[in-house]
DNA sequence: GGCGTGACTATGG
DNA sequence: ACCATAGCCACGC
């Protein structure tokens, strides 16, 4: 992988992110599948765990694991932000865990063939 | 090129 | 529901 496909998975990883619904979640595989790359997972968490949300407006804390886990909550600055911000959308978690994920997942590719 | 690592997942016990 | 394993693949050393 090159520099300019790093680039550009980088951006895509951002473009499904900024567009999850408020008061919805959805996870790394699914993220990575959207943008066509089922098998990198983990580097759609990689990608997130350096995209400074804040500064650059990302809603990170709406991405957490396949089993809506709260996976990445310590690269917010307090490892209590995550859940606080998903919280101030409606979202329920017991620890670290989002309650009815099954309803608040959102998946990009439903979104995409609309 | 080898080896460990990680905001991951699917599967099996 | 919980834990262990094994695939996964780019990165850094």
């Amino acid at each position: 992988m090159d520099e300019k496909e790093r680039e550009l998975f980088r951006l895509a990883v951002y473009d499904v992110v900024s567009i999850i619904p408020f008061g919805r979640a959805t996870s790394y595989g699914a993220i990575a599948k959207a943008i066509g790359c089922s098998n990198m997972s983990r580097h759609v968490g990689q990608v997130m765990s350096r995209c400074n949300s804040f500064e650059n407006r990302i809603p990170a804390h709406r991405v957490v694991n396949n089993q809506g886990c709260l996976s990445g909550k310590e690269a917010f600055g307090n490892s209590n932000e995550m859940q606080k911000l998903l919280e101030s959308e409606g979202i329920i978690i017991i620890n670290d865990k989002i309650q009815n994920w099954k309803k608040i997942f959102w998946d990009p590719l439903q979104e995409i063939q609309l």
